[in-house]
DNA sequence: GTCCGGCCTGTTACAGTGTAACGCTCGGCG
DNA sequence: CGCCGAGCGTTACACTGTAACAGGCCGGAC
């Protein structure tokens, strides 16, 4: 039902959040290739997931839709109770538990994932299943979070937990730096 | 001062925890050399940490120290404010704060480390510096941490990050599944 | 139709994690 | 002596995460 409700306030309802993302003005300047972080890419998000939840016959509700656009706008990790408050209106609040059980559900399918560094939240770029490993490159100046694979890693890491009797299930891989963009940015100051 | 008003409860204060360092007995299984957890441990990391200390000039307190003896001695991820509580004692409460101060020393110098994933930390145990990185094998159904490196990992990584034109400046490598000893054991049920 | 079950969400409450800020003590030093 | 810096105690607070219960919605069984 609520479907329709919804869209008016699922792009835009929070009314200026004033703009933590301090790099939204300035970073034009890097092209590593795999910056087409954000709004652009947040359709594209929401439709593999209403494809993924027909495929699989799971409810892709309004909140968890919700969830997922807001995630997938900011491009930046986000924590849970910032998504519950861009997810609130004026007279209408989103509990941050709510979210976690939204984020569960979107971990779960490979739609975002969780950076464990930062307690926080970033649009799965990838189509990678859920099994399948990422590495996540964190810019400490900007906070934007690219996220890469390598079958090459992935092959030295079996090696490694094949050596040590270990039986994987789970794969966090998470480098702390700074990016190409913000690199420029240092050698300018 | 209460250096010796530590001791008796240093490795046994706390009742009973359950042995769960339960693959001592049977995991002789693999042989990779860095198996040899808890309190056989302990003693010496707080060596280490008191050559590292004279060495570079720091000030290895006693509350630094009985944070490293109670991480060395537990093997297994304690939470910051597990820690508080194993260093209390009635009538004299250790707080979380002074405990992570103590921690962000310890890291800061190589001797634990911290598992992001578990928000735990770990006692440090090769000699390896702050920079050089490391591979955390977390076993799900016995808690115990594992410690590796490996050359071949690092190596795919540098790779990795170079192509993409990041510099990076930690590393966070965490690998939860099953422990050998542990895959043992769900056999046998 | 009604009832019943599951799933999702709202709500409250709470435990755990982490940091900021202030003040104290202690030891070194001029 | 007073100054100063490091470490620590203390309070307060913000953020993270989960447990437990209640209500709504929906589909199937009767």
């Amino acid at each position: 039902m609520d479907e329709q409700g919804m869209d008016e306030h699922g792009t835009c309802g929070h009314h200026a959040h004033e703009d933590r993302t301090q790099n939204a003005g300035t970073h034009g300047a890097h092209d590593h290739g795999a910056c087409a972080h954000g709004p652009a890419r947040a359709g594209d998000l929401v439709a593999r997931a209403e494809r993924l939840a027909q495929a699989r016959g799971l409810q892709f509700t309004a909140l968890r839709r919700r969830t997922l656009e807001v995630v997938a706008e900011e491009g930046r990790p986000l924590g849970a109770y910032d998504i519950a408050e861009r997810l609130s209106v004026p007279g209408k609040r989103v509990a941050a538990v709510s979210v976690y059980r939204a984020l569960d559900f979107l971990t779960e399918h490979g739609l975002v994932h969780r950076i464990a560094s930062r307690n926080a939240f970033v649009p799965c770029e990838h189509g990678h299943g859920a099994g399948e490993s990422a590495v996540f490159l964190i810019c400490r100046r900007c906070g934007n979070v690219d996220e890469t694979t390598s079958a090459e890693i992935e092959r030295s890491l079996d090696r490694t937990l094949a050596q040590a009797g270990f039986k994987p299930a789970s794969r966090i891989v998470e480098i702390e730096g700074e990016c190409g963009a913000c690199q420029g940015k240092a050698e300018a100051e």
